[in-house]
DNA sequence: GACAGAATAGAACGATCGTTCGTACAATAC
DNA sequence: GTATTGTACGAACGATCGTTCTATTCTGTC
């Protein structure tokens, strides 16, 4: 890797982590620059545009998320096994202090303004909605679940639990956040199970 | 009413509609005055700072949403009606372009920076979420419900299908979410009809 | 070790940000 | 009708925004 990648991805790392606490919105290239040591034009040679850099933050995050919670829930045998991994490592995702607003709240900043950014975001929670769907078919393959089973439906309700988590949690402070997710998850899993 | 506050009322009508396509913090006071043919000294001289602004403006959508989805639906019989009407009224001001994604975007721009923003969206959010158990707890008093069901729980499954019609409507552009969360809605009261 | 190209710095641009100030007009009180 | 108050304006402030230059330093190649 070439110094210019190198440098790149140090800008990214602190880029996702300042996007998360301010959105992406509140990422300056001032502050992010002072924030790293580096000049205000040399990073911006990095991304040609303000609007590149947050495309790539968002392509960074969304990578992350692909290596943190989808992957590792891979690793879990098929069917009911993988949906509880997926669950698990999502919620602890949405707990993160550095990554887990990102993607939650640059959905909400860019839902009404089309470009590249809203692109990114609706492939990504398409791709994850699909992924959720395709977890649901195998574990109804499997026999965890009933073969009567709306994927897309199930998809939804499970999307739904973690958004709930994510604003009982970071807004509300509510410490059964988690308890109240995984009631909601279980009745979620009790209603399909075969 | 006096002209002054005739005209703070304009600017906030004005400034929720910004607010909610651009986020509170992309609600500017330049963009605001010019759109309403005001100075910006004029304006600024109605709230004296931006977080002043910014603290009435979310007033202003809190009390909306009680306007607009609270108090008619406690126009509905107690019990499942008054529960049903909830939810529809809900969908609906979530659909609404011009104030539906306020308070959820404000919610994820302010949820990780203390300061009365975030304090307003924390007690609005906990009193709906009460007003919800509350109505759970009087479902269960007519008969509707199970006497063994968790208003807490109940509650929080209720926000999580309607923020999960938000993300699934807004940013993904999925014809069928009300259909979803119809589904996931009829699912969650078919578990707790008596 | 000279050289080409990439990587970074520095200064400056116009625009816009939130905010302050002094002033002019409009409404209200006496 | 005059005095007082409330309401709005215009100009300007320093700060910061994204961006564009030019110049300098560093990196890797023959």
């Amino acid at each position: 890797m070439g110094k210019g990648a190198e440098t790149r991805e140090r800008i990214l790392d602190q880029a996702v982590r300042i996007a998360s606490r301010d959105g992406l919105e509140g990422l300056t290239i001032g502050t992010l620059s002072s924030e790293l040591g580096l000049s205000k034009s040399g990073l911006f040679a990095h991304f040609g545009s303000k609007d590149e850099l947050q495309v790539q933050v968002l392509q960074a995050a969304v990578d992350r998320f692909t290596e943190t919670v989808i992957r590792p829930a891979l690793a879990a045998p098929r069917g009911e096994p993988r949906i509880r991994a997926l669950f698990e490592n999502w919620l602890a995702w949405s707990n993160a202090p550095d990554m887990g607003c990102i993607l939650v709240g640059a959905s909400t900043e860019f839902d009404d303004r089309p470009g590249p950014q809203r692109d990114i975001l609706a492939k990504a929670f398409r791709d994850r909605s699909a992924f959720m769907a395709k977890a649901a078919r195998l574990a109804v393959e499997a026999g965890h679940f009933r073969s009567d089973l709306d994927p897309e439906q199930f998809a939804f309700d499970l999307d739904a639990i973690v958004l709930g988590y994510h604003n009982a949690q970071r807004l509300m402070r509510n410490p059964k956040a988690g308890d109240l997710a995984r009631g909601s998850f279980e009745r979620l899993l009790a209603f399909y199970k075969a």
